[in-house]
DNA sequence: GATACGTGGGC
DNA sequence: TGCCCAAGTAT
């Protein structure tokens, strides 16, 4: 019990898969490298995120970080700004743990085993797969959600993509098809043609590749694959954001080690019901550095919304005096706070401030 | 296996 | 506007 079957010419699709990845590819930065470091770099921050926004983000990355003992070496908050924007932090953080086990177990040599390379922070099977076959042409199965979308509708797969188990079938296909000539091309040409060509909607069939090799394209059912629940709606909490401010500086909080927005600095906040009034939120607060915050003002208002859940977030600018702050907090100036990592809510905060002037 | 974990673009 | 998505992994 498969969940499926190949009634495809194995050699023949191979072939055009592959030419055609030759032919009309990307040129794209981590195209432009063999060092196995930075095509896990790319592999890392391409999770579950556009290419066009990746680019950008790699090539200052690569830069900042050339080797992988310049990563392994390097600052946890000036990692984390580098990566500020881009998403899932903990894809840094773990991506650094995981070069600084290869520097100090394998020597710095990116390991080429799917055993050995899966043990590493943040690497899971489809980048393991993706860097033994990109970076060192191993036929390795390299299973997204692109390859998932065209196999499905070539091998007529009905099986729901959402659940986690159905990505064995097709690490089971692509093991199947894979090019033992040209894994690399084979891997990359087929999320290539997901990216291009066999997109979620409007899939371009009439320039595909492979369409004389596509089940469902003969039987004009691409419309109706991928099978995909829904994932189901996250839940909304409200907040209090404030700038408490003294003098020429601002209260700034770093996070906890884990969880959401893992280490990444914001300004205070608190659990408080949306509009609470500017009174009660200077007695929160004050009760709280066992200290005086006064002159509350509230500034903004936003939603922010995560993959999972929704943050309200009304935000003030305070006052604050013969403030008792703890470990996790510090006094920041203009210059300071530009070199913090922060994440979308206090993007949307300090855009606020600015207008005012305020920062 | 279900849920946590970000962001910006497209329709 | 709101929903879906985009080269997934950890727990």
């Amino acid at each position: 019990m498969e969940g499926f079957t190949i009634n495809i010419e194995k050699k023949q699709f191979q072939n055009d898969l592959v030419n055609w990845f030759h032919e009309e590819k990307r040129d794209l930065p981590w195209r432009r490298t063999a060092d196995p470091y930075q095509i896990w770099i790319s592999e890392i921050m391409l999770q579950q995120t556009r290419v066009d926004t990746v680019i950008p983000y790699y090539k200052r990355f690569v830069e900042r970080f050339p080797t992988l003992r310049d990563l392994a070496n390097a600052d946890e908050e000036i990692l984390l700004k580098q990566w500020e924007g881009l998403g899932y932090y903990s894809r840094a953080r773990n991506l650094q743990a995981g070069v600084k086990e290869v520097a100090e177990k394998y020597g710095g040599k990116v390991p080429d085993s799917r055993k050995e390379i899966s043990a590493l922070k943040g690497v899971g099977p489809y980048t393991a797969g993706a860097v033994l076959s990109i970076a060192y042409g191993l036929p390795e199965h390299a299973v997204d959600g692109n390859v998932m979308r065209v196999l499905s509708r070539i091998l007529l797969i009905d099986e729901d993509i959402a659940k986690p188990k159905t990505r064995k079938v097709f690490e089971e296909a692509v093991t199947e098809l894979i090019s033992h000539e040209d894994p690399s091309a084979f891997n990359q040409g087929l999320m290539e043609l997901g990216a291009l060509i066999c997109t979620p909607t409007s899939p371009k069939c009439l320039l595909c590749p492979v369409r004389e090799h596509c089940a469902a394209f003969h039987e004009g059912r691409q419309n109706e694959l991928p099978v995909k629940t829904k994932a189901k709606a996250g839940k909304a909490v409200d907040y209090a954001m404030v700038a408490i401010r003294s003098g020429e500086s601002l209260l700034m909080e770093k996070r906890p080690s884990k969880g959401l927005l893992a280490n990444m600095w914001q300004f205070p906040m608190a659990e408080l019901p949306a509009s609470t009034e500017t009174a009660e939120v200077e007695e929160l607060l004050s009760e709280q550095f066992k200290g005086t915050v006064e002159n509350a003002e509230k500034i903004t208002s936003f939603k922010h919304v995560f993959s999972h859940l929704t943050w309200n977030v009304d935000g003030f600018i305070a006052e604050g005096k013969d403030l008792q702050i703890p470990e996790n907090m510090k006094w920041v100036n203009a210059a300071e706070m530009e070199l913090l990592p922060i994440a979308g809510p206090v993007q949307k905060m300090k855009t606020a401030l600015k207008s005012r002037g305020d920062v």
